[in-house]
DNA sequence: ATTTTGAATTATGAATACAATTTGAAAAGA
DNA sequence: TCTTTTCAAATTGTATTCATAATTCAAAAT
C-alpha cells in the first residue's frame, strides 16, 4: 500500500471535468448539443460552480464552445478541425515513436508486440470493437514509452477531440485492411527500434487514417 | 464599420484567462508564489468566482498548479519540463516548417524573410532584446503561415510554459552565435520552399537551443 | 393566416454567503 | 528555551443569491 503519497480527493471540479470529458468523447453528449446545465448539477449532485468551471476548461480544450450569455454546447467534430489536427497528431505519435525506439523496455516493446498479435487475432476474426480497443491500447502503450509526460497530455487532448469522428464514420474493409498492413510495418520497426522508420511509418498511417475519414464522413 | 459580425463583449473569466497567462509568462507572477485570490480580485475590481475558474483553466494549461484546500501556486519551470516540451515544441514548428513551405503566400514568405534581416541586425547591434522580439515573430509568422488552427494553439500553449526559462538564463554570445548561423540555414530553406530541410533544420535548432538552456541552467 | 410585439419565464454570468480546512501565533507543557 | 497544543483568523471550496440577458408564447397587428 502507498503510503509517501498525501491523499487528496479530487475537487468537484476536476472529477466534473473528468467525466465530462469522457461522456462527450464516448458520444453520451451530443456534438452541437447544448450542456443542461440545471439537468446535469442535479443527476451530479453539484451547484452549478463546479460544473461551470468544468466546462470553462473543456472549453479551453476544444470540446465544449461557450457562447456569451447562451451557455455551453458539446463542439461539433468538423472536416475543418479533423484536418487541422491529424498533421498534429502525426507528428506526436512520429516523436512519440522515435523516443519510444530509444527509451522503452525490453518488456514494454514486447507488450506493444504482444498488443499487436492482439489486434491481428480481432482483425482475422473481424471484431471491429476489440479490434479498436487493441488499436488504442498499443498507441496508449507506445506514448507511454516515450515517457514525456507533455507529449503525452498534448496527444490525451488532441485524441479527445478527434476520437468523436469514428463514432460518425465506420472505415471501409478495404481501408482496415489496410491499416492492418500498415500496422504490420509498424511493429517490425518497433521490433527492429528503428526510431526513423517508425516515426515515418506513423505519420503516413495518421495521413491515411484521414483520408480515409474524409472519404467516409463526405 | 462592420455590421455583420455579431458584437460579444468576452466573458470576464477569459479576460482573466489571457491577463493572468501573459502575467505568467512575462514574470509579473513569479513561479512557485500563491496566487494572491484576494489581492486580485480587489485589483482587478472582479469577484472570486471568474477568477477561480480563470485558475482552472490556467492549471489545465500547466502555468498553474491546484492544491486542493490550499489554493493556487505558479508552477515552476523545471528541467524535466523543459526536456520534455522543447522535442514536442520542435516537432510543432518542423511540421509548421513543412505546411508554411506549401501554404504560404510569397508575401508571407518575404515577410519572414524581411524579419530574419531585422533580427540580424539586431544581432549585428548587440541589441537582446530587439533580437528576442524579431526572433519571436518570426516563429510566430511562420506558425501564422502554416494556416492550422489546432498546431497553433498546442504551440501557443506549449510556448507559454517555456517562454519563462528565458528569464531564468542568458544564453552565452557563443550561443547566441551559432543561433544566428542555424537561423540563415532556415531562412534559405524557406526562401527554397524546401519543407523537408526547413522542419530538420528547426528541430535541430530548438534542440540545440535546449542544450544551450540546460547548460546556461546549470 | 402570418408576422410582430412585449410581458412573463427561464437561463446565464457574476457576486455573495457559508461551511470546511488550513494557518499561525499565543499558551501550555517539557 | 524549545516543543507541542490550542484556538481564532484567514483562506478555500462549494452553494446560493442576484442582476441581466435571452427565450418563450400569447395577444395584437398586418
Amino acid at each position: 500500500m502507498n503510503l509517501s503519497t498525501p491523499l487528496t480527493r479530487p475537487s468537484l471540479h476536476e472529477e466534473l471535468v473528468t467525466r465530462l470529458r469522457q461522456a462527450i468523447v464516448e458520444g453520451s453528449l451530443e456534438p452541437g448539443a447544448k450542456v443542461p446545465e440545471r439537468e446535469l448539477c442535479e443527476n451530479l449532485g453539484v451547484s452549478r460552480t463546479p460544473l461551470r468551471e468544468a466546462l470553462k476548461v473543456l472549453a479551453n480544450e476544444g470540446l465544449v464552445i461557450l457562447q456569451s450569455n447562451r451557455g455551453a454546447r458539446i463542439s461539433k467534430v468538423t472536416m475543418e478541425e479533423l484536418e487541422h489536427a491529424f498533421p498534429v497528431i502525426a507528428v506526436l505519435e512520429g516523436l512519440a515513436g522515435e523516443l519510444a525506439c530509444d527509451l522503452a523496455s525490453d518488456t514494454e516493446i514486447a507488450q506493444i508486440v504482444a498488443r499487436h498479435n492482439d489486434m491481428f487475432r480481432h482483425y482475422e476474426a473481424g471484431d471491429r470493437p476489440a479490434y479498436f480497443q487493441a488499436n488504442h491500447d498499443i498507441h496508449a502503450a507506445l506514448m507511454a514509452a516515450a515517457r514525456n509526460d507533455v507529449l503525452a497530455q498534448h496527444y490525451a487532448m488532441l485524441s479527445s477531440r478527434v476520437e468523436r469522428a469514428r463514432l460518425l464514420a465506420n472505415v471501409s474493409d478495404s481501408r482496415w485492411a489496410e491499416a492492418v498492413e500498415e500496422h504490420r510495418g509498424i511493429v517490425k520497426a518497433i521490433e527492429a527500434r528503428d526510431g526513423a522508420l517508425l516515426s515515418a511509418l506513423l505519420r503516413t498511417h495518421l495521413n491515411n487514417k484521414l483520408a480515409a475519414l474524409k472519404k467516409a464522413l463526405s
